[in-house]
DNA sequence: CCCTGATTCGC
DNA sequence: GCGAATCAGG
């Protein structure tokens, strides 16, 4: 897989989003995480929060770290021409590339209770799905990105741990990246799933936000502990389940 | 363990 | 230029 152009400016507008790399390696697909970093790197993109703490040189350096044999890399102080995105417009974005479509889930949850017939399964689906006129959706999940919100006045609000100049303007990108809407960021989409987060199905197919649960897996299978108490629950003897067993979407395709 | 990003270095 | 291997912190 080549950087193409386009390839490149989703690599750097998530960079910049704060997307982490594996997400962002996903996102793309056909790249590792490490190629993403690579390239982000050499594209001059770094600036974000590392986990590894850069050595403070003036604290309490000295050679004993041989280690630290690094060249000239310059001192940059200067921050790149940061993020400051205003939320870009929405425009579901598609995948940037086909994803390979396999992340059907074995067990086949349903995620659209067709009618609630019977009893039994009260359908428990998560909320989302109705309605939700408003795309500023309260963030239920784990906010991951560094999400700047607009204060009153149009103010540019910046993180705590942020260190971004608010002066920055915004630059004219019109580019639609993979998530284009900030409030898509932390959610799981298809090209997200690998094998330790759940992949339970949230919301349906085709709506603007639907996505996966993202939860790490019970060890051993495709959901995570909460989920895999749906997908997974003891069938009564035999012939004791008068009605049809509730499919899917209605059923598997007949074609 | 899991995650993260940074760096190195052979290709 | 690329990215796997490796490192290192949380």
């Amino acid at each position: 897989m080549s950087w193409t152009d386009e390839r490149i400016e989703t690599l750097k507008t998530m960079w910049e989003a704060g997307q982490t790399a594996s997400q962002i390696a996903e996102a793309l697909g056909g790249v590792s995480r490490n190629a993403v970093i690579g390239k982000a790197h050499r594209l001059e993109l770094q600036a974000r929060p590392s986990p590894v703490k850069p050595n403070d040189p003036d604290a309490k350096n000295a050679e004993a770290k041989a280690v630290e044999a690094r060249p000239a890399e310059s001192p940059v102080v200067d921050t790149p021409p940061a993020v400051a995105a205003e939320p870009v417009a929405a425009a579901p974005a598609p995948a940037p590339e086909p994803a390979p479509v396999a992340a059907a889930p074995e067990p086949a949850p349903r995620t659209a209770p067709v009618a609630a017939d019977a009893d039994e399964d009260a359908d428990e689906d998560e909320d989302e799905d109705d309605d939700a006129v408003e795309p500023a959706a309260a963030p239920v999940r784990a906010p991951q990105p560094i999400l700047r919100s607009i204060g009153p006045g149009g103010f540019l609000r910046q993180a705590p741990g942020e260190q971004q100049p608010p002066s920055t303007p915004a630059p004219p990108r019109r580019l639609v990246p993979a998530k284009p809407s900030p409030e898509m960021a932390d959610k799981t989409s298809l090209l997200e799933l690998n094998d330790r987060i759940c992949k339970w199905p949230l919301g349906h197919p085709g709506e603007p936000d639907f996505h996966f649960c993202g939860d790490k897996v019970n060890p051993g299978f495709p959901y995570c502990v909460a989920h895999c108490g749906h997908a997974y629950q003891a069938q009564l003897p035999r012939r004791d389940r008068r009605p049809t067993p509730p499919l899917p979407f209605g059923g598997p395709r007949a074609r």
